[in-house]
RNA sequence: GGUGAGGUGGGUGAGUGGCUUAAACCACCGGUUUGCUAAACCGACGUACUGUAACAGGUACCGCGGGUUCGAAUCCCGCCCUCACCGCCA
């Protein structure tokens, strides 16, 4: 949520920001200048209503103690009487405060000067390239969701039979391949100095709320209605969540967190060929890393975690591209975005693995994450996530990609986590 | 799930309707003193909004939300959370 001193200062900047996510309703800028024009005025008139009957109450209590009720009963009734007119503009100053919420909260965040525009994917800009071959398959060659019948390491109509579509059940080395990916990641993550979390898996509206996930994306959570609690679709929510409503002092930051989580994710109305086998599901796992840093040093700690992704892909073998996501492919809270999609030889296309964002003080400012600068006042931090990585479909194109008609080999530096060098 | 006790600033903790501008102590910060450190003393010490050129000033906030009252940390109602014991349980 952008703050609306931020719009009031940077009216311009923010409308050609929000022109290059081409965002449909420009003009709730101005409402918003103008309901905060009416909020402001109104506290003044209510502060100060409020003010005098303070200065009254104290007088009465003042009376009394001297015993002169008479008198404390006629300031009493000319307190009364200003109540009215305190009720009415309580009353009115939560109404355009509610509106004011309710149109912030519709406002995406505005992208960093580097984002290109464009309408969608099809206007991303490719980063980073692969410039060396891409593999080539042997004949017979097949897609992820038929090794997995082949090599019996994952089962989808298990797991739709056991829950629904959408859900996978890894069974054998698919099984301690998904457990080595993640202890793989998770290493060196924590080798790069991020601390390891390990959050709940469900969390509160509260929380969803402050990294956006309500009431933007409600449609994509699963919904525990009893409990009022909701599926992470992420380690990105209860993680950045643990400085909601923190004050940090300078010498805290940065701080850099990385956690292992399933995700779940209702993905409503995705199927078809695009979406087959683990190219999307319902519930995957990720390793997360999250960064709260100085605004001064966010884009820095951005570059980083790009080149601390690229860096695991390349360990894996995985020919990769990264791409700088254009205004009206980057998701509402981000700033700035670098996708990364690894090739799937089989399916011959790129499949998303990774998602680094920069959120300046978009997630902070609904989450209250302040540091205290040098002249002791407070600061919206800024914050910062990624997946390293997401295993679903790095799974799919590891099995595609490495299949052999002896088996499919495991890239060398996840042997020690498997245990095995080939499935088959 | 049942019963009971609680929730006050960074921490401990006082406060049963007005002399509270939330005491006191501790911690942190600034200063005085000092060769240095410590101690002692003095001062400042929350968040948000508002306001100002900047100060000043104003308002709200004692778990959260309502209510009673001229006036609520204090009284009333609802909820949340913590702790203890009981029940259930990997």
């Amino acid at each position: 949520m952008l703050q609306i001193s931020y719009i009031r200062d940077n009216k311009e900047n923010v409308l050609k920001g929000l022109q290059k996510r081409n965002f449909k309703n420009p003009e709730i800028i101005d409402e918003l200048i103008e309901l905060d024009d009416q909020r402001k005025s109104t506290q003044t008139q209510l502060n100060d209503l409020q003010a005098e009957s303070n200065r009254i109450s104290k007088e009465i209590g003042q009376l009394f103690r001297e015993g002169k009720k008479e008198e404390a009963d006629k300031l009493k009734e000319q307190v009364s009487n200003s109540k009215d007119n305190m009720k009415q503009l309580e009353e009115s100053f939560g109404t355009i405060e509610a509106r004011m919420e309710e149109l912030l909260l519709t406002v995406p965040n505005i992208p960093h000067s580097s984002v290109p525009a464009g309408q969608n994917e099809q206007d991303n800009e490719v980063f980073r390239a692969w410039d060396k071959d891409l593999p080539k398959l042997y004949d017979g060659a097949q897609p992820h969701w038929e090794l997995a019948t082949k090599y019996n390491i994952f089962d989808l109509e298990l797991g739709t039979k056991i829950t629904g579509a959408g859900f996978p059940l890894y069974r054998g080395k698919g099984a301690k391949l998904q457990r080595s990916l993640i202890q793989f990641f998770l290493d060196i993550n924590t080798d790069a100095g991020y601390e390891e979390i390990m959050p709940p898996l469900l969390v509160n509206a509260d929380t969803a709320r402050a990294t956006g996930q309500l009431p933007d994306k409600e449609g994509q959570m699963y919904h525990c209605e009893r409990d009022e609690l909701y599926l992470i679709p992420t380690a990105e929510v209860p993680v950045t969540n643990i400085y909601r409503d923190v004050i940090l002092e300078t010498n805290e930051l940065p701080i850099k967190l990385t956690g292992y989580t399933p995700c779940f994710r209702r993905e409503a109305g995705s199927y078809g060929a695009h979406v087959r086998g683990l190219n999307r599901v319902h519930q995957f796992d990720k390793v997360e890393i999250v960064r709260f840093e100085l605004p001064e040093n966010s884009y820095k700690a951005l570059e980083e975690m790009v080149e601390h992704v690229a860096g695991i892909l390349n360990k894996l073998e995985l020919p990769f591209r990264i791409l700088r996501l254009c205004g009206g492919d980057m998701g509402f809270t981000s700033a700035l975005t670098f996708d990364f999609e690894v090739w799937s030889a089989a399916q011959e296309r790129w499949l998303e693995v990774s998602s680094v964002s920069n959120f300046e003080t978009f997630q902070s400012n609904r989450m209250k994450l302040r540091y205290r600068d040098e002249n002791k006042k407070t600061q919206l931090a800024h914050t910062l996530n990624g997946s390293a990585l997401a295993l679903a479909r790095i799974v799919a194109a590891l099995l595609e990609n490495n299949q052999t008609p002896e088996g499919i080999k495991i890239p060398e530096a996840l042997q020690r986590y498997t245990g095995f060098d080939l499935i088959s």
